[in-house]
DNA sequence: GTCAAATTAAGTCATACTTATTATCGAGGG
DNA sequence: CCCTCGATAATAAGTATGACTTAATTTGAC
């Protein structure tokens, strides 16, 4: 132990699921997006955080490694670790996604996803009219049916809605459209909670979608694109509104 | 040291330049990718690792910690660790490209990267058109410049197209899209030993470029987002002519 | 068939030593 | 006298060793 007492540190009983290195991990990631420590300019020693955290320096390296491997910290002899600018952090990384939306969450964070959205769906819907394998287009038709069901009230509307889009990604068979499945999930999910999406154009919504559907399982690869490209420009008009942003193309 | 002799091991210089732990992450990230240990089967435990690479237990440790990080690798206590299937795997991440690539380099993979090309990089000139700033369109023109100076001979024609190509990724002012140049230089870089692209149409493409940036400059967002279309799927007819594939849309 | 004990492999800790980098300071030259 | 260069010392990460803890799985006894 760091301190000289002879009684151990009462550590809490972990709380959540992470081991001590995972929850460093954890408490520095998020205070290096929140940007407690800035990019370019030392963070502390590893002998600092073994204080900080009263762990020992195994544990804390192992940290600092983790978040290296992210692109968050770079470590040189003598020099110490420095953050790294913002343009080095793996963005699409799940714990990286999630300290960004833990901190200030911003509608300008949301519309950046939905930028994002607008490149990968359409794509994913024209390669999945193209070569969606059978068991592929029966998720997507499910996914539609329990959109009509949500609006009889018979299932969650939310949950429908991205089982309907991660089918999408799953059928393009391109293992790295599928990497989206995250940030399409976590977007969705906040996106409710910024704009009235469930309350205001529930009925419309569900009659869209079984558009992209019907195009993908037709074998209609433009159309399918052109309909998720629809799609998605609705949900991003809703978010410029919101953050009273100007529309954009 | 593992063994009992007392010379202490020679450990050749790095090589590369990196540490002895980031060398077991990237013999244990290749063995990985190239699937020398399969997923959801056990991986060799702690000890086994030390003795393999003549490492001690920290040091391998930290490698392990950076290969979960990367979604590689995942450990529980007694069960030992095992290897994650690839959906887990940050694909996106610069290491795991790089492994990737590095392992039997297939037209397929040149594809799947192109296809996601295709979704990113015309949404990319579409919110360039939109709002790229004054130095950001320099930069764009500058590398149209450099791409008719290759036409003459008097530039290298590959490192003007990437140029390009980040370029607009950087004019998006999306730091998630930003996240692609690596994927998109990647891309170019290999394709360029695979196809002919810079043999057979050179000159087309230093035009066809120039009307994309054109529009980006006019900030006609529509026509930029459509020229760019055109422009990877030129790309991506090449790869699937030279894998023997179907066109697709 | 169920429960408890033993075993195993990862998790944590303490400490010592090595090495690269950089700051500092002194010597030499302008 | 100031500036530059080079040797030296201090620092912080890199590596190594060994011991102990904890949780999960296997094994064996009931």
């Amino acid at each position: 132990m760091p301190d000289g007492s002879t009684a151990p540190i009462e550590r809490p009983p972990s709380e959540d699921g992470l081991n001590l290195t995972g929850s460093i991990v954890a408490a520095l990631g998020h205070a290096i997006v929140t940007e407690s420590y800035k990019a370019g300019r030392p963070f502390p020693t590893e002998a600092a955080l073994c204080a900080q955290y009263g762990a020992s320096r195994p544990v804390v390296r192992e940290a600092v490694k983790m978040l290296t491997a992210k692109g968050l910290l770079f470590a040189r002899k003598r020099a110490g670790t420095v953050v790294q600018p913002e343009a080095n952090w793996n963005l699409l990384d799940p714990d990286v996604l999630k300290w960004m939306l833990e901190r200030a969450f911003s509608i300008e964070l949301l519309i950046d996803f939905t930028d994002i959205r607008m490149g990968i769906e359409p794509r994913a819907a024209v390669l999945a009219a193209h070569s969606a394998t059978g068991p592929q287009r029966r998720t997507i038709v499910e996914a539609i049916g329990r959109m009509m069901a949500a609006e009889r009230g018979e299932d969650d509307a939310l949950e429908a809605d991205i089982g309907f889009h991660v089918a999408v990604l799953a059928a393009s068979n391109n293992r790295f459209l599928r990497q989206f499945t995250d940030l399409v999930e976590t977007t969705l999910r906040f996106s409710i909670r910024r704009t009235n999406d469930y309350k205001g154009v529930p009925r419309a919504s569900a009659r869209e979608h079984k558009r992209v559907a019907d195009a993908i399982i037709a074998g209609d690869a433009d159309a399918a694109g052109a309909r998720m490209s629809e799609l998605i420009k609705g949900a991003l008009d809703l978010l410029l509104a919101a953050g009273r942003q100007p529309p954009r193309p």
